[in-house]
This record gives C-alpha cells, sequence and structure tokens, in this order.
DNA sequence: CCCTGATTCGC
DNA sequence: GCGAATCAGG
C-alpha cells in the first residue's frame, strides 16, 4: 500500500479526530500502526486536539434499581389506611437525548442502559474485560450508528451489494 | 501484558 | 519517504 492523496487525506482526517494510530491503521488497512505514526510525523502533523482528554467524564453507572418502593400501608391509631396510588413504575425522568446526545466525542461511553435512538450502539471494548460499552455517539435519527461508526458498519455492505444486475 | 505515541535508522 | 524495531510511558 502506499500514501496516495485519498489515503492521507483520510489519516490527517482520523488523526485530527483523536483516533489512535492504530485505529487509523486498522480502518486505512495495508498498514501497521507503526506506519502511520510514522506517516504523522513526516506529515508534521504530530499534536493533535485532546479528543480523549477526557479521562473519566462519567460513564453513568448503570442504575443499580429504581428500588421498589412498595407503598407500605400507612397505620393511624387501629386503622390500616389503604396504601395511596402507589407509583407504578415512575417514568423516570430519563435524561432526554436532546440534552445527552449533544455531540458527544469520541470516548464518551455509555452502558446498554443509555442508549436510545438517537445515540450509537456501536460496541466498543471487551466484554471479558469489564469495559465494555457502547460508542453512545449521536446517532442520525433512525439510524443505529453515528456518522463515524456508520460509515465503517455500511462500507463493506456497500461494496458487497454493489449492484451487478445489468441495467 | 495491554495499549499509546516518539524516535531511530536501514532500506 | 517508508516503516519495523525499539523506546518510554500509562
Amino acid at each position: 500500500m502506499n500514501w496516495t492523496d485519498e489515503r492521507v487525506e483520510l489519516l490527517k482526517k482520523l488523526w485530527s479526530e483523536g483516533l489512535s494510530a492504530s485505529q487509523i491503521a486498522a480502518e486505512l488497512g495495508g498498514v501497521t500502526r507503526n506506519a502511520v505514526i510514522g506517516k504523522v510525523h513526516r506529515l508534521g502533523l504530530s499534536g493533535r486536539a485532546k479528543a480523549p482528554a477526557a479521562p473519566a467524564p462519567r460513564p453513568r453507572k448503570p442504575r443499580p434499581a429504581p428500588a421498589a418502593q412498595v407503598a407500605r400501608p400507612m397505620v393511624q391509631g387501629n386503622t390500616v389506611l389503604a396504601p395511596v396510588m402507589a407509583p407504578v413504575a415512575e417514568p423516570e425522568p430519563e435524561v432526554v437525548p436532546e440534552v445527552a446526545a449533544k455531540v458527544i466525542p469520541m470516548g464518551e461511553r455509555c452502558t446498554i442502559l443509555d442508549l436510545t435512538e438517537f445515540t450509537c450502539r456501536w460496541p466498543v471494548g471487551d466484554p471479558g474485560k469489564g469495559d465494555f460499552h457502547y460508542c453512545g455517539s449521536r446517532s442520525k435519527t433512525g439510524l443505529p450508528y453515528c456518522a463515524y461508526h456508520a460509515r465503517i458498519a455500511y462500507q463493506p455492505v456497500q461494496d458487497r451489494n454493489r449492484r451487478r444486475v445489468a441495467r
């Protein structure tokens, strides 16, 4: 593989977006992370925006349990009062996506419980290591992935689906 | 050990 | 210019 203008451009883009050298190498294909790093240096764009700068942006605890607050019958004197409309299942305001989904920087993680129809559900990490989570970035309405992962997810498919039907 | 980027240096 | 090997760090 050689560094075509196209590949260099993609390299610059991904690098500026904060992807690691190995990630970029995998994305480009045909090169190692060393090659990527070497190229990055040769291009003189060593420093970059601190994308993964967020050390611990609050992964958000999976919320153990709403703690079913059973309405205990109240008692007044000898009288047992009927339970007052035990809130069946407090809808839980659940931070509306409009707020939570605002251009979440890469690396912002969320659990499966945080996924909404607007969050990217691209799996990240190793389930066996306890660092498994989902991308969580904003995804276009109706799509399961953010723009970045959608590209990864669908590119191969597009290639495969290349129409072969003549006319 | 896994990973990261930085540097070196033979090609 | 390229990138594997290596280094230094988390």
